[in-house]
This record gives C-alpha cells, structure tokens and sequence, in this order.
DNA sequence: TAATTTGCTTTAATCGTTTAAAGTAATTAA
DNA sequence: TTAATTACTTTAAACGATTAAAGCAAATTA
C-alpha cells in the first residue's frame, strides 16, 4: 500500500504542494492562505492518513530531530535509570532518542558515535568508557552538540552533567564513621575513570578529616579486564587481615552485588558481621534479606538536565556548561551503629 | 564543519558524481569504472573523510536499514535480553536498531508504532500490550513487515516468535509433582494476555493428568492495574488456607520477586516451608539466599529468530510462520523433594 | 572508409519535502 | 484610468544520494 505524500494531498485538493507543506506545518496563517483552502487541505490530510515522510523532511531541513545516546552497559540500573529520564524528557522536546550501549569498550562507543553521526542525529549524550577520549576530542573538533554525562575527562573542556563523586563518597564514609565504624574497606574498580577516582579521593577524605589512619589494603581495587570482575577475591583478601573490619562502602552497584554474592556464600551476616554501603542502588537488592544503604544519584534530575543542555547547544548556544549534582544518601538496614 | 559529500568528492577528482557512487558501492567493476579512476576515488573519499548521509541514502533508496523494536517494559529482563540478541543479529544484516518501550500500555504502543513507521523504519519487532490487538490488525493491513515476539493474538494471523508456554507450564508443573509436591499454587496476572493464558492452560493440565483436583484459591490472579501488583494481597489469601501449600509456581519473574519479597517479610523460608519455582529469571535473584529454579527461555534464539524471519518479511516473503520454542528448566535450591 | 563495438563517463531524473521568489488576480489608492 | 497594494498561489530550486539512459572517444570489424 502506497503511503500518501504531499502531492497526493495537492492533486486531490487541487492545490500546490507549497500550500499543503505550509497549512500542515502551521504557517497557514504565516503565509496568507485563503482560510477555506486551508481548511479543505487539513480535511484531506485527514482522510488519506497522511503521515509526512520524516526521511525527505530531515534531508530538506537538515534536522532529524533525533539524539543519540550511548550508555556503558545496558545492565546497570544507572543506564536504564538515565534512559528512560532522557527519553521521557526528549519526547517533551519533540526529540526521538536512538541509543546504543558500548559495553564499556573504546571501540564499540567509537563506531557507534560513527552510526549515530551517520545517521545525522542532531546531537549526543554520551557515557564515554575507558580509553573514549580520543574520540571525545575529535567529536569536539568536529562540531557535532554532544554533552557527556556520568562520566568526564577533566582535561577535555566540554558540556557535561554528572555526580560530586568526591562529595557523595565523602558524605557516605562519614556517614559509616558517624555510626562509629572505623575500620571501613572500599571496593572500587582499577581504573582510570575520573568520576570513580573521584570516590576514591572523598574516601581517603573522610578519613583523613576524622583522623582514621588509612592503610592501602583498604582499599581494594577490582580488575574488571576481561569482564571479570571477581570481587570475591578482593573480599578474601580483606578477610584474610588480622584486625576484622567494621564496614564495605562499594564504589558501584555492580560490586555492591558481587559483595553481597560473596557475603552471602560465607554467611557472614549484614549488617551484624559487618555493615554494607552501596554506591548506586539496583533491583537486585530487593530480595536481599536486609535493605541496603546506597548513595542515591539523581537519575531523572540528570537526564532532563542533559536534554535540556543538549537541546540549547543545539540551538547554537557556546556556553560550556558543567553541572555536578548531589546525590542522596538513602538509608536501609544495612549499615549498624556500633559501640566504641 | 561541512560535511563531506559526492559532489565535494567528485570535483576533488574531476569526475561525476556518478562514478563516486558507483566506486563508493562496490559496482566499480560491474560498471566498468577505470580502474586508476577508481584508485583515486577511494583515496579521496578516505583523504576527505566521506562519510555517507544515510538520510539521503534512505530517501532515494527507500531503506532505512533500519528495524522498530517495541518493548514491554525496559525493566523486565526478558526486554533487555531480547533487546540485546535482536541488536546483535540485525548489526550482523547491517540494520540499526530503534526502540522504544510501551510500560504495558496499548496507547502509547500504538504512539511508538506511528513514531517508528514515520521514521520509515524498514521493519517491526513488537512485544504488542494487552488491548493492542486492532493496532496489530491496522498495521497488518498497511503492508509494513513486522514480526510479533512473545506474545501473540490467536485471531490474528502474523508471522510470531515465541515460547511453547502451555508446554514449559506443563513442564515445571509436573517438575514439581515428580518431586512430591502436590498442593502448587500458581499466581500469575489477571489478564487477556494469550501467552500467560497459556501458562494457566499448562498449569492446570499438569495438575489434570496427574490426577490432583485443582481448586479454585490455587490459582491466584495478581491485579496489575494501576500498575500495583500486589502479590502480598495474593500470597496472604494463600496462607489463609488451612491446608499449607507445598509449593508457589509465579507465572513471571516479577511476579516472583514480589512474591520472595514477602516470603522474606514474613519469615517463610524457601524452600523448607514452601518451595519457589519461577517463569524467567532476574538479577535480582542473585541475591537471595537460595538459589531459585525457573524456567528459562531462549532469548538468544528468539532476538535471532525474530530478527532473520523480519529480514525474510521485508525481503518479499509472504509466507506465514509461527515458531514456538521450548523453554529449559533451569534446577536451583528452591525446590526440595517432599516425601509422600 | 564507414559502421559497429567496447570501454568509460556524464547527464539528468528521482526520492518527498521546504521555501525563497515569482506570478496573478482582485482590490485599493492616486 | 492607471498604478500600487493586497491576498493568495504557484514555480522551481534545493537537500544528497542513486541509477537508467545517453554520450563519446578509441578500438575493432566489415
């Protein structure tokens, strides 16, 4: 069944495809047209279900009223959490997001910056991985409006929405020292990323302003090369010290569950045996037998935030523009005051 | 920065854009292009860094390589699995995928439907919603290729990928009663949906061919409403028996972390007291202190399938399939032997 | 030598829109 | 009565690709 185009109208009402294009994009009034033809045009796009063609209209206009969104990994709760806000607040906008996930590796985030900007979206939100920078700067040469989130790279200036990682990170270990723990390991990847080294600095932080001695193997640094990513290892490791330590603050969701796994094999129990703090909630914490303490990004906060920002770079604003949020400490049963 | 076009490439070496086209797509031989005047188009094209404009590309050719997925609900595992199996089979055909997810609700599926057509999409996968059934009949009318996945409507004739869901029903139900359990209640929605109907069908059969009188409060019908799924009204009902139940049987994975939710609450424990058998998996199972049994489905193989019977579709094929595939039961420790 | 074939290249229409510019009546002003 | 203005409407050139069809030398055949 062949669909209707702008000349089909014309022909049928006997009129010039510019009238129908200008009635049907609200310029009737604009453009002068005779209110009856007007009229009898609207009525026919009716009847034969017209429905523009968005392809020769992006050509045309040089606008696809599409961005594209690259998330690290489709998984976490953080990407689909950041989706939805995004997509939510893009169709408030008249915008389609096409997204794609870059399962944390270089490549794949660099050819799928390559599809979208092929397909001419009209701009980006992008989590870069590992390793993206590069590409994140020749994106920047390139022109093309993009706002990172999540993630950052301090030497590359450009627009982005993310968390006070170092606050958010601060104010939880406080929040364990507060309960009177002492003894606190933090669980977070090896990596590079800025925003997780961030966590790391407002750990070491909080210690420091509490006068809490750190020793290096407190902090336990998970290699997540090949999608590995065995915590348990780490907690072995952690076990294995002579003095027992009173808290786990885990720098993800992901190591968060892994702990957990891990805890739960060696039944040792949260938050008597020793309590838990997580980074970033997930679903999977539900059917833990213990609500879990987390650190609360503001994911809807974020999204819209990234939209919107995207939205006025694409209308040509030059304004760098770098937003860090606070996140929200959402307290569960798995952190236990303890006696000193 | 202009982006880099035919024409820009074709006066970059002094010829038409007709002969970039052709050197560009591959037809350089089978249009007898120069082989030296080939040689220096795609240096050109590589010096310039040409890059395609898909829209034009798409206007003129009438494919978008594009394929419309419509999800349920972004949060149930079975979406982000399809989801991922249906991106990587359509990235092997070279097709993009766009989706969207309708949270249940056959009006906003019918938006994404129309969204996604104007987009000319060159085909659809769809997980369509209870109530979506004259959308599915309006776009098998319009001649746009689709396929539906998980769920179908009987009366509606369409090619469909899905599971044999009366069979894994049949199947874990009588995995329970093989190990001794012989009150097994089954909780699943209150619904119109065929496929979990189905479950219902098989539920019951099992029960029928071994010769277990079924009664009514067995069957538990979750509302799900104003999105509230309560399973706790539903669980407590079934306590209120006077006989225990030996076993609960949730018709999806939802369903069953509810319904773990207020085992945990009310200090049941699974699987001494009563044993847990859930449709589908879900991350968060991996919490819980027991493993849980469940039936799984073949995501992988029906994101393939879906994708290549898609591909037939659009390729021309009008023949109709219908494929049903077999579910596996997957055996954790939420199930225990009862002795008789 | 003229006609045909071969090898290579260009021309120009097309996809379905948008939109500046030009066209054409009818009306008003001079 | 003529010129200018108003109120519409159409024309046609884009946007950036694809691709029949036509064009044009040089080489081959008659």
């Amino acid at each position: 069944m062949k669909k209707v185009n702008l000349k089909d109208i014309a022909e049928y009402v006997g009129v010039s495809t510019a009238l129908v294009s200008y009635v049907l994009n609200g310029q009737a009034v604009e453009k002068q047209v005779n209110k009856s033809t007007a009229e009898l045009i609207t009525k026919a796009a009716l009847d034969l279900n017209y429905q523009p063609n968005q392809i020769a209209k992006s050509l045309k206009t040089q606008k696809t009223n599409t961005i594209g969104l690259i998330v690290a990994d489709i998984n976490f709760k953080f990407s689909t959490g950041i989706t939805r806000s995004i997509e939510e607040e893009a169709k408030k906008n008249n915008y389609t997001v096409i997204y794609g996930s870059s399962n944390e590796n270089a490549e794949k985030f660099s050819k799928l910056v390559n599809v979208l900007v092929n397909r001419r979206v009209d701009g980006l939100i992008l989590v870069p991985t590992e390793g993206s920078e590069n590409e994140i700067e020749l994106l920047q040469r390139s022109g093309i409006p993009f706002v990172l989130i999540d993630r950052h790279f301090p030497a590359v200036q450009c627009n982005y929405i993310g968390l006070d990682n170092h606050k958010a990170a601060y104010n939880a270990t406080q929040y364990l020292i507060d309960q009177g723990h002492r003894r606190i390991a933090f669980v977070n990847y090896r990596t590079t990323l800025f925003h997780l080294l961030e966590r790391n600095r407002g750990y070491f932080d909080a210690l420091k302003d509490n006068k809490i001695q750190f020793e290096q193997s407190w902090l336990q640094q998970v290699d997540n090369s090949a999608g590995h990513n065995d915590v348990s290892l780490n907690l072995k490791d952690l076990m294995k010290e002579p003095e027992p330590f009173d808290a786990l603050f885990f720098a993800t969701d992901t190591l968060t569950i892994n702990g957990l796994k891990y805890l739960n094999k060696e039944k040792i129990s949260v938050p008597d045996q020793i309590s838990v703090l997580s980074f970033d909630e997930s679903d999977a914490f539900d059917l833990f037998y213990t609500t879990i303490t987390f650190s609360r990004q503001p994911l809807m906060e974020m999204g819209s935030l990234a939209v919107t920002n995207l939205i006025e770079l694409m209308n040509g604003s030059k304004q760098l523009k770098q937003i860090s949020l606070e996140a929200e400490l959402v307290s569960g049963a798995s952190c236990k005051e303890r006696l000193r």
